[in-house]
DNA sequence: CAGAATCCACCAGGATACTG
DNA sequence: CAGTATCCTGGTGGATTCTG
């Protein structure tokens, strides 16, 4: 059974964290930055699904909450390299245990989620479609 | 630094779960029952802004995906009583984690949030009812 | 006290096309 | 390669009202 080390408030922190993570893509944002993905083209590669827009849109907001750095190179064709702040790494181990969680528990969470109508083809399929980039990753 | 442990894939285990977690309320929820506040008029109680409907709504949400278990009392007035489940609970230290890094964020946090133009009024003072009342609760 | 039924506003996020 | 401008829609979550 899990101990809560430290008592808590009920929601003070969540609502922190949740307003700066809340977004679709920008957990997987943080990871991909913190693995080194760092410029925009490996991003949009590696997050099928996910527009040029909406990343810029993730990306800038991440930025304006001071947990990502843009470096612009003025230069043809243009390059743009994203880096983790300080804050920005403070913030890898919540989501390293968001995507541990869900390795984790991986085989229910993929059958409730297919269960639920809510979920529509698209997001189902999503996971799967990450793994065989992981398995296509491995082999190449 | 920090240092990654594990090499992850990009974003599967992320994926399932934010599919789980997203929701306005639900990492609060989770957290609420996790510290002993198992009904529903509590609930409503500590988390001013939710309505009932949402509230039933991202509860249910919750139970479909196994991480709460819902127990109906058939009497008059009615009872009903939430408990997390084993997966639920096997959650709670990513929510704990969660909850811990925006406080410890909190000023930082708190002041790129705020000026956030696009964070609303209600949003941006949340955080300061949620202190108003753990400061309340500590008087009373 | 718990909850279902409506109705609705808003915005996140996707599609597309265009510029430097 | 990177970024922006429009446009559009689906869903989330809020307000209200009504039942057991």
């Amino acid at each position: 059974m899990y101990e809560r080390k430290t008592p808590l408030t009920i929601d003070c922190g969540l609502h922190l964290t949740r307003e700066v993570l809340s977004g679709k893509w920008k957990p997987a944002l943080l990871n991909a930055i913190s693995m080194d993905i760092k410029r925009p083209s490996e991003m949009l590669r590696l997050l099928p699904g996910a527009t040029r827009r909406v990343l810029n849109v993730q990306l800038r907001e991440l930025e304006g909450h001071g947990l990502v750095e843009k470096k612009t190179y003025p230069q043809l064709p243009p390059k743009v390299e994203y880096s983790l702040t300080e804050v920005g790494w403070s913030l890898m181990p919540v989501i390293d245990a968001m995507n541990q969680w869900g390795d984790a528990n991986r085989s229910h969470l993929e059958t409730v989620i297919t269960q639920d109508p809510k979920i529509n083809e698209t997001s189902k399929s999503a996971c799967k479609i990450y793994r065989q980039m992981a398995a296509d990753r491995k082999i190449g």
